[in-house]
RNA sequence: UGGGGGAUCGUCUAGCGGUAGGACUGCGGACUCUGACUCCGCCAACCCAGGUUCGAAUCCUGGUCCCCCAGCCA
């Protein structure tokens, strides 16, 4: 019934419905409008993937406009990041690269529309007063002793907002709608306030400052927008957007549908949360690899298809929608899988001696880069009397159904020999630090002639030609699968302290200790490995993106 | 106790008056020179109560629970 590719959701529905009737001979126009004032997270991929890919397959059009109309807080650095990110993520704007900023004038003509009109006044209650006349959920507000000023007044006070004759917050121009509206955002709601803050776009050209609700339909309408999809909480904004638009001469008429926002189980988007995470110095930086952002699971090694897979497999609607981090691991390890080359690296190194392999003897054994995919080729891995294996891969007193090396015990070591371990050596304490074995000479490249099978085949390096590698092992930053944070306090509580985990003595096979930052690997039943940024010419540092399935560990766990 | 929304397997989602399907997770198995990948199988849902209908997740009525709104933020 359903078809994974080509999903459908209620907005392709209704755009399919609209484009049936004839409504948009022109093709549909849809937009992503983040405001610059962060970093683009997960949440916001789900609104690219939306936009530009109903513009994609309908034939549309999809533009990057920034929302800027609150100069505090915005800024060029995240112009340029929210534009990195969105065509890393595959999708393309064209020619279609807006700011609602470069509206202004536009926007100030609509406004003195609207206050000739009479539907605009200017308004000189101070916040707190706005606020106090506002009323309640259960009760009306009240007027403004300003809603009834004439319209050439109004229009004399707005020239001089513009103009700067009044202070910083002095004056707001508002809609003239209804105080006693059930719908809070009808209440006469703030159209422009006056602000003396230069803008990262428009300098220090103006002093007002339109409001989102104002500025929101009439951007659309300037670009010909014809679905304005945005998320829930806007719901009760439509009204208003509606409002103005049919109340203002605009060139097109847009409407707004609402879709509900992610959330990801054991992450937290907001902007303040992250923004304190980053200032606080709980991760390094917005692109930590831990992050939600989109620069942070880039750094982590998340290749682009996985996230908009992702936002495809999670579908549109306006339910809650509450993703498990399952469905996000596995859309990075599928994506992954097919392409990336497999190394060998033994994150926690146990020594095992050859006791019968020559100690002055080395040779190159062959590996496959890619076992089910010949065209990636192979590579030679050197091989010698000491290697490592992954401590874990021993076991001295092994549980049932451990295929690894124990006593006695004959494993494969991928593509080079079988050995049977001989002996175990301890320190003072009793620790084991290494483990003496035999190898049959007879099985190079791991196959045995006389047919005999072993049921483990481990990894390992060899100890004289690994090179000494860092590995950051990343776990959710929250402990709850879903944070409640309200405080800086609460954040305390709900952080998870080994959400970074450094290992610091990782020996890896010697073709990747020159593998280039960003490039990304197996490590073969380990999981996925992404060469960091942080890495220098003597020592490479690799982020683990997404651990492989181990049903060895759950069998174990219980 | 205003207004606006939402309830389908554990999670996400399909369904649009005619056998409740898929994905992820979980469980079991096959395969395996990665305990990976792949493949096969299993568990598992219509918020509740009435009503309309030959037939209701779908339509109607009444409840219940959850989310959003009182920025000169977006």
């Amino acid at each position: 019934m359903s078809d994974q590719s080509s999903p459908t959701n209620f907005i392709r529905q209704l755009v399919t419905a609209d484009l049936g009737a004839g409504r948009y001979p022109q093709g549909i126009t849809t937009r992503f409008p983040p405001e610059p004032n962060g970093y683009l997270h997960i949440g916001h991929a789900k609104s690219i993937c939306l936009n530009f890919g109903l513009a994609e397959d309908f034939g549309g059009r999809c533009a990057l406009r920034f929302d800027d109309t609150n100069p505090d807080r915005e800024s060029p650095e995240f112009v340029e990041a929210i534009k990195a990110d969105v065509q890393w993520l595959g999708f393309d704007w064209k020619e279609r690269l807006y700011h609602a900023s470069d509206y202004f004038e536009q926007l100030y003509t609509f406004a003195v529309e609207l206050i000739d009109s009479g539907h605009a006044y200017v308004c000189d209650l101070s916040a707190d007063e706005v606020r106090g006349t506002r009323g309640t959920l259960t009760t009306p507000g009240v007027n403004s002793p300003f809603r009834d000023r004439s319209c050439d007044e109004n229009r004399e006070l707005f020239e001089k907002m513009r103009s700067g004759e009044f202070p910083d917050g002095s004056r707001v121009l508002r809609a003239r709608i209804n105080m006693a509206s059930p719908n809070l955002h009808l209440r006469d709601p703030t159209l422009y306030r006056i602000r003396y803050q230069t803008h990262h776009n428009t300098g220090d050209n103006w002093c007002i400052y339109p409001m989102y609700d104002f500025t929101h339909p009439l951007s659309d309408a300037i670009e010909g927008v014809t679905h304005s999809l945005c998320t829930l909480e806007f719901e009760d904004n439509r009204a208003l957007y509606d409002w103005v638009l049919e109340h203002v001469t605009t060139p097109s008429r847009p409407y707004q549908t609402e879709f509900s926002r992610l959330s990801l189980e054991y992450t937290m988007v907001s902007k303040r949360l992250l923004t304190i995470l980053v200032e606080q110095e709980v991760v390094g930086s917005w692109d930590d690899p831990r992050m939600p952002t989109l620069s942070g699971m880039r750094r982590r090694g998340y290749p682009p298809e996985a996230l908009v897979d992702f936002c495809t497999r999670i579908g549109v609607t306006r339910n809650q929608q509450n993703v498990e981090l399952s469905v996000l691991d596995n859309c990075v390890r599928e994506a992954l899988d097919p392409g990336t080359p497999r190394a060998f690296a033994v994150t926690r190194p146990l020594k095992i001696v050859i006791e019968n392999y020559p100690e002055d003897e080395e040779e190159e054994l062959e590996a496959l880069n890619h076992p089910g995919d010949e065209s990636l080729g192979t590579r030679s891995l050197p091989f010698c009397r000491e290697l490592y294996i992954e401590h874990e891969d021993f076991q001295e007193d092994p549980p049932k159904k451990f295929f690894r090396l124990a006593p006695g015990r004959e494993v494969r070591l991928r593509y080079a020999y079988l050995v049977t371990c001989t002996e175990v050596i301890k320190d003072s304490s009793g620790e084991i630090i290494e483990v003496r074995c035999t190898y049959d000479p007879e099985t190079r490249g791991g196959n045995a002639p006389d047919g005999r099978k072993v049921k483990g085949t481990i990894h390992w390096v060899s100890a004289r030609h690994s090179a000494q590698a860092e590995v950051r092992l990343y776990e959710p930053l929250f402990v709850d699968p879903e944070p409640h944070v309200s405080s800086e306090d609460d954040l305390k509580n709900a952080l998870n302290e080994t959400s970074l985990t450094t290992l610091d003595n990782v020996q890896v096979e010697p073709s990747l200790a020159a593998a280039p930052p960003g490039s990304i690997f197996q490590f073969e039943r380990l999981g996925y490995f992404c060469v960091d940024r942080d890495s220098t010419d003597a020592r490479r540092v690799f982020n683990r993106t997404v651990a492989l399935r181990d049903s060895w560990a759950k069998a174990r766990a219980k």
